[in-house]
RNA sequence: GUGGGCGUAGCUCAGUUGGCUAGAGCGCUAGGUUGUGGUCCUAGAGGUCGCGGGUUCGAGCCCCGUCGUCCACCCCA
């Protein structure tokens, strides 16, 4: 038994899945760079206080934060999501409006973990600040959608909804907790937990017996200012007009506090486990404020890595790209050959692995075998003798003998260069 | 944070009502008459049965605790 395993929540993606994480990676970056996104890379702690204005009625904040004291006493956090950073970026430097990045990479919450759930779990995602226009909301949608589409899922419903202004979504709550309030006997245990905290949450409730009271609570769409209404109907035209389906869900309600207007969430229908969400975003005008700079407009979103992943292997799709070394070095001289050989071809721009502790030639074979190299190309006594090495094809078995000059070129042909 | 399932070789698992030196498949290593992989055959290495207590003449099997893991709830990506 090992002395030392990955903390809770955690663990290690080692090849080839660890490509496919890469693969991943690029696929977005391609989409978003196209899209003129900025790559920003935000530190993975911050200053506990950067992240409290993500919502202190969220158990992201109230119970789930992976905070510390560090030796300088400063209160320290690891990031639970990047869009307080990214908000915190832009008050430090500044930058010309709009300003607009993308990002990838960990983020922290102490959960119980489960399928889906860790400790430590990756986002992709992208911010756009400094604009208020209704076609941008839609833009950003769309390069979800796109991503989704790269990766090749069907299976991906997008859920549109708008919590309207600070001042509609307080108004809103007021209605709500009025509401459950008044028949508080009918809610869960849960609810009413989750009521005190946070009356757009009791939407959230899954629980069967709270159905009934959540249909008949008052609508979001009545509680919006005109305003508010109007950016919400544009941004349907807009995403019409660019041929994203979605479905209106007035009881979307975001974990985050910050959330105004726009919201929306990607669910993998191929996904039958609990976390099907996997991805979401929203405007969050006002957060920028909140951390001291300026009244700016703001919307992004942020895609599950690990969940995304699981609806890929749901669907059989964007699976890990393999990686093999182009040709494999089997030396039973010793090795030297092998050496110089690997430095040499490795220099002209192949793949090459070799074996190692002088191993009989059936071993170094299997070796080769596993490496998944096209190419062995095999050093023994005889082709030292005459200055050349024998290459063999792995898959149809045949090979030949060929001059150290004529390698290189040789291998080109092979491996059809 | 709450509830439940599970924890035996690197991996997937089997281990009967507690009873001798704990098994299989895959993987790994070495061979199969002396320069060759993927099929086949043979042999071999590898396990303090998660950890700590307890019950018992005796525990992988029972009890308690603990840690880990999985699932659901909660929450969320």
């Amino acid at each position: 038994m090992p002395t030392y395993n990955t903390s809770p929540g955690t663990r290690d993606i080692l090849a080839p899945e660890s490509a496919r994480w890469r693969a991943f990676q690029q696929v977005f970056a391609d989409i978003v760079e196209r899209a003129g996104f900025g790559h920003i890379i935000p530190p993975m702690f911050e200053d506990l206080g950067v992240f409290l204005r993500v919502g202190e009625t969220t158990e992201i904040v109230t119970k789930e934060m992976y905070d510390f004291d560090d030796k300088g006493g400063r209160r320290i956090a690891l990031r639970p999501e990047q869009t307080a950073s990214v908000c915190r970026a832009f008050v430090e430097h500044r930058p010309v409006t709009p300003w607009k990045v993308w990002y990838a990479g960990p983020n922290f919450r102490y959960e119980k973990p489960q399928q889906g759930r860790y400790r430590q779990f990756d986002q992709v995602g992208v911010e756009v600040l400094g604009i208020d226009d209704p076609q941008l909301d839609a833009e950003v949608i769309a390069l979800a959608v796109d991503f989704y589409r790269r990766l090749g899922l069907h299976g991906i419903r997008l859920s549109l909804n708008s919590l309207g202004d600070s001042g509609d979504r307080d108004r809103y709550a007021t209605a709500l907790r009025a509401h459950f309030t008044s028949h508080l006997d009918a809610l869960s245990t849960e609810s009413r937990a989750t009521l005190e905290r946070n009356p757009l949450r009791v939407l959230d409730s899954k629980r069967p017996e709270d159905a009934p009271l959540i249909a008949a609570a008052p609508r979001m769409a009545d509680h919006l200012t005109d305003a508010a209404a109007t950016h919400f109907a544009a941004v349907q035209s807009a995403l019409r007009a660019a041929g994203v389906d979605f479905v209106i869900d007035d009881r979307l309600v975001r974990g985050l506090d910050y959330y105004r207007r726009t919201t929306f969430e990607f669910v993998a229908t191929s996904l039958t486990a609990a976390h099907t969400a996997i991805g979401g975003g929203g405007r969050y005008d006002g957060l920028v404020a909140d951390l001291g700079g300026p009244e700016t407009p703001g919307i992004g979103f942020a895609l599950g890595l690990d969940r995304t992943l699981l609806a890929c292997d749901a669907e059989g799709v964007f699976a890990a790209p393999t990686s093999a070394v182009d040709a494999f070095i089997v030396d039973v001289t010793g090795g030297e050959q092998a050496a110089q050989l690997c430095t040499q071809l490795r220099a002209a721009g192949f793949g090459v692995d070799r074996a190692y502790d002088s191993r009989s030639m059936k071993s170094q074979m299997k070796v080769a075998d596993r490496s998944g190299a096209r190419v062995a190309i095999i050093i023994g006594e005889d082709e030292v003798a005459a200055n050349t090495v024998t290459v063999r094809t792995m898959e149809s078995g045949s090979q030949q003998l060929v001059s150290r000059g004529e390698l290189v070129e040789r291998l080109k042909t092979v491996l059809g260069r």
